[in-house]
DNA sequence: CATCTGACACTAT
DNA sequence: TATAGTGCCAGAT
């Protein structure tokens, strides 16, 4: 192998944990990404779901249970998982009774941001 | 080659 | 509870 041209290992990574969520389960995007060895690859996981289709994607839901998709696709995701037998709790799926835990472990959860003092603020500039 | 983007997560306020 | 702001990673332009 001497060299993975593929897009990354993270990315295909990612690709199996979401295929690994049975039906009638569901995870969230920074569980998939732990899962697939990046803690903080939440955003990796939100590139998977655009980019690759075939994907159960209305399995993914952001952290909480909470449904980040806009408008009519956040409805579309919050049907199926009915239609799967996920119950929802308002805005939000029922994560105490549906949320899938992947094998292994990664459990790391950073403690605080920062050390600094400062409460968060610094750069943040682009954006039109 | 440099820069921006994005269906987030998490901490502070 | 809601709002604001930062950090992370890899692909796209």
């Amino acid at each position: 192998m001497s060299k993975p041209k593929q897009p990354s290992q993270a990315s295909l990574r990612i690709r199996q944990a979401i295929l690994k969520i049975p039906r009638g389960q569901v995870s969230s995007y920074g569980a998939v990404a732990a899962a697939a060895g990046i803690p903080r690859g939440a955003r990796l996981a939100v590139r998977v779901l655009n980019q690759s289709h075939g994907l159960p994607w209305h399995r993914v839901v952001a952290a909480g249970g909470r449904i980040a998709l806009p408008g009519e696709h956040g409805l579309d995701q919050r049907f199926r998982l009915e239609m799967e037998g996920v119950k929802f709790s308002g805005k939000k799926v029922r994560m105490a009774e549906f949320e899938f835990k992947f094998p292994g472990k990664k459990t790391a959860k950073r403690k605080t941001t920062k050390p600094k003092k400062k409460s968060a603020g610094e750069k943040q500039k682009r954006r039109s």
